[in-house]
RNA sequence: UCUUUCUUAGCUCAGUUGGUUAGAGCAUCUGACUGUUAAUCAGAGGGUCCUUGGUUCAAGCCCAAGAGAGAGAGCCA
């Protein structure tokens, strides 16, 4: 019988014949018997398969080098050595796949992340990369479950808009006019010739279609790609990543906060009951990186033990203004460490965040209620005029993971706070007509998937928890 | 985009005040080995010192420009 590692290590039937599939992590061994670590990506845990010089001729030894794929047909028995609790022993072994070792990059040693995301097309067949990948996995997984418990509705938002309404950012422009020579208009490209009749980019954010699935839904969500044209050139962002954007009708501010802080709880408890193998190997990892570290950068807590305590501890709430406060009353603040000035109005700077998560509250923290003047035009209005109800979840060494509001629900005040911030009103007419036709007061938020999945593996560069990044000057596999 | 550090063997790195033939560990190859745990032991092969230009009797090392990468920052999720 066919079999993946996974199932034979969780319900091993000894004596018995089985066929297993999968690719050479190391062969060791003398004259008369091989020993091979076999990996097949369900696990991380390899099986052993034993490979007696009378039954495997030299021939097909010879070819079973790490990297290569081989079929094993043998017996599953308890283990005759110590390391391991049952080992193949193989009847016969074909090679399914050779891999030359002058060419095959990928040893069996520790190699760099920066080596292995020139490799990303390798890069999957290692521990490391195979648990992130199976974490990533489990998270993606765990979102759709949550949502569907709690009755929310997967809501497709579209990839293509014609509408650059938001301001969020740069957008990548699709089209399908030639590059030489397209139509012009009045010395401009005249897009009415283009494949949409419109210029038309990839999303910066399903929300605002979003909100139109709440306004018929009640309760929905979108988790799709999204696209971001910024020339960032840091460890947590990327051109392409894929968002979580949840949309509930009838929620105001408090309710969001409610929910957000449950929904991360859930997804980092799943990922603690569901990828324990996984974990535990990101985990010593991270500790052997550490040893090389100097004391001080040195983190207080293993990874299984920064996730259990951010499940434990409720999140720090308070208002934008509360943290102008804590952060001008700070000692970091009278002894002018802060390189950015602090003061009401200002938006806060990485090291201010940090500040806050990381040294005073040492746990994540949701700040509420920042200034109106920056942040988008279409968060609910506060009553004092100043401020809006806007929400941030900040996380240690992500910084935000998740960015979200209350939304305006008052056509009038909508509409103004759009033209004075500039917003092309024509181009959401359909946006705001969902406040002129039965408005409610509603909800929701962003959460950047692949910051929540660096924050669970504990990996540090977010180019290494997405299969194929994309990043300015890249777009490589 | 800004600041900063880096680029030497397949990988990770060392290379002194500029001085003759550029080194190590791992990997690879060859051989040895009766059950290994990134096996071990012995031997061998392997280099456009990122690129271009300059200084010098002499450049891996000094200078200039460019390319690529890392870290931090801005923008944000």
């Amino acid at each position: 019988m066919k079999q993946r590692i996974i199932n034979i290590l969780k319900n091993p039937i000894y004596d018995q014949k089985i066929i297993v599939k999968g690719w050479v992590k190391t062969k060791r061994g003398s004259k008369n018997v091989n020993f091979i670590a076999l990996n097949d990506g369900s696990t991380i845990q390899n099986l052993q398969i034993v490979a007696d010089a009378e039954k495997i001729s030299e021939d097909i030894l010879k070819l079973v080098q790490t990297g290569a794929c081989i079929a094993i047909n043998g017996t599953l028995i308890a283990s005759q050595g110590a390391g391991q609790a049952m080992e193949v022993v193989a009847d016969s072994i074909e090679i399914l796949g050779e891999a030359n070792p002058d060419e095959y990059k990928i040893q069996a040693k520790a190699h760099t992340l920066e080596f292995l995301r020139e490799q990303a097309h390798l890069r999957s067949r290692t521990s490391t990369f195979g648990a992130i990948f199976r974490i990533r996995h489990a998270l993606a997984f765990a979102v759709h479950q949550y949502f569907n418990e709690k009755g929310f509705f997967y809501w497709h938002s579209p990839i293509i808009t014609g509408s650059d309404a938001e301001g969020a950012g740069q957008m990548f422009r699709v089209t399908t006019l030639p590059d030489q020579n397209p139509p012009l208009e009045d010395g401009k490209v005249n897009y009415k010739e283009d494949f949409f009749g419109q210029p038309t980019n990839l999303t910066v954010s399903g929300q605002l279609e979003a909100e139109l699935g709440a306004m018929g839904l009640g309760l929905v969500y979108t988790f799709g790609p999204t696209f971001r044209a910024e020339n960032s050139n840091t460890a947590r962002h990327l051109a392409e990543f894929w968002m979580i954007e949840p949309e509930m009708a009838f929620y105001d501010l408090q309710d969001n906060m409610d929910l957000v802080e449950d929904f991360l709880k859930y997804l980092i408890n799943y990922a603690l009951t569901n990828c324990g193998d996984d974990l535990a190997f990101l985990e010593k990892r991270l500790l052997d990186e550490e040893k090389t570290k100097k004391k001080e950068e040195q983190s207080e807590m293993s990874l299984l033990e920064k996730l259990k305590f951010v499940v434990a501890q409720d999140f720090q709430r308070l208002t934008y203004t509360e943290a102008i406060e804590v952060l001008l009353g700070s000692n970091h603040h009278k002894k002018k460490k802060f390189q950015y000035e602090v003061k009401w109005g200002i938006d806060l700077q990485s090291e201010h965040e940090r500040y806050l998560v990381e040294k005073h509250f040492k746990k994540p923290v949701i700040l509420t209620d920042y200034p109106k003047d920056i942040k988008a035009f279409y968060m609910k209005q506060n009553e004092d005029g100043k401020t809006v109800r806007a929400m941030d979840v900040l996380f240690p060494c992500i910084g935000e993971m998740v960015g979200g509001s209350q939304r305006e629900e008052n056509y009038d005040k909508l509409l103004e706070r759009m033209r004075q911030m500039g917003v092309h009103e024509q181009g959401l007419w359909w946006y705001l007509e969902t406040r002129k036709f039965g408005t409610a007061p509603h909800a929701g938020f962003g959460l950047g998937f692949e910051r929540l999945v660096l924050f669970v593996t504990g990996m540090s560069n977010i180019r290494d928890v997405i299969p194929f990044p994309r990043t300015p000057q890249n777009a490589d596999f």
